[in-house]
DNA sequence: ACGCATCTTCGAGATCTGTCGAACATCCCT
DNA sequence: AGGGATGTTCGACAGATCTCGAAGATGCGT
């Protein structure tokens, strides 16, 4: 490994490894909630521009449980964190299930 | 209100004022999901013959969870009380939710 | 009337969750 | 080198959640 102390990067499970019931706890929150639906419009985003009304530590936590449950990707880009939905991979773990959720909050949550 | 003290119905909402994220999270416990899936073969059942393993008191919790996120109904019948999932009703608020999140977890949830 | 079956409610305990502030790490820019 | 921006981690706290056993309510049989 490099000598250097690089910013840990961060882990996320394996598409296989994905587990319904985490995906639905994630979502069951409205922080969280209003992270994925603004993820399914934009592609890329950074961790402080989203449209939620928390302290900085708590929005980490949130990006920690969605990142765990397998539903979004962060990567590191200079001193920002860069987030992403897991579609295509919840797409093959979990057929239909993100778009239908999303659809479903967008339509009145 | 009548003389006697019947056992007092329980109370569901309003296909209309069913929550998604109460849903999720609703969906979010393995109990639970257990309950749903085996509704969603069989259209009605009492509450004592569900396959799980848990204590008459901890089950009822959670068809209390599942019954005020929207998501069974229950009605009397003698001594028993008949449990059904309100498909129709979630079909109707949340196109597609239901089937998609009960495949997905018969698929290796 | 009595017991039995079914299920709920209550109270309690252990754990989990969401929230925050303070402190820390990393990186960019001047 | 110093300062500011961006996020994370830690510790703490209040509230929710899951679990159970004990006790209560209701209805069916005998």
């Amino acid at each position: 490994m490099p000598r250097s102390a690089r910013r840990r990067e961060v882990q996320h499970p394996d598409t296989a490894d994905i587990d319904l019931l985490d995906v639905l706890h994630a979502l069951s929150d409205p922080t969280r909630m209003t992270i994925v639906r603004t993820l399914s419009d934009e592609p890329e985003r950074a961790c402080g521009t989203f449209p939620v009304d928390v302290a900085p530590s708590t929005l980490s936590h949130h990006f920690k449980v969605l990142r765990e449950a397998g539903v979004i990707r962060q990567r590191e880009e200079a001193n920002r964190r860069l987030t992403t939905l897991r579609a295509v991979d919840l797409e093959e773990r979990f057929p239909g299930l993100l778009s239908t959720v999303v659809a479903a909050y967008r339509n009145g949550g």
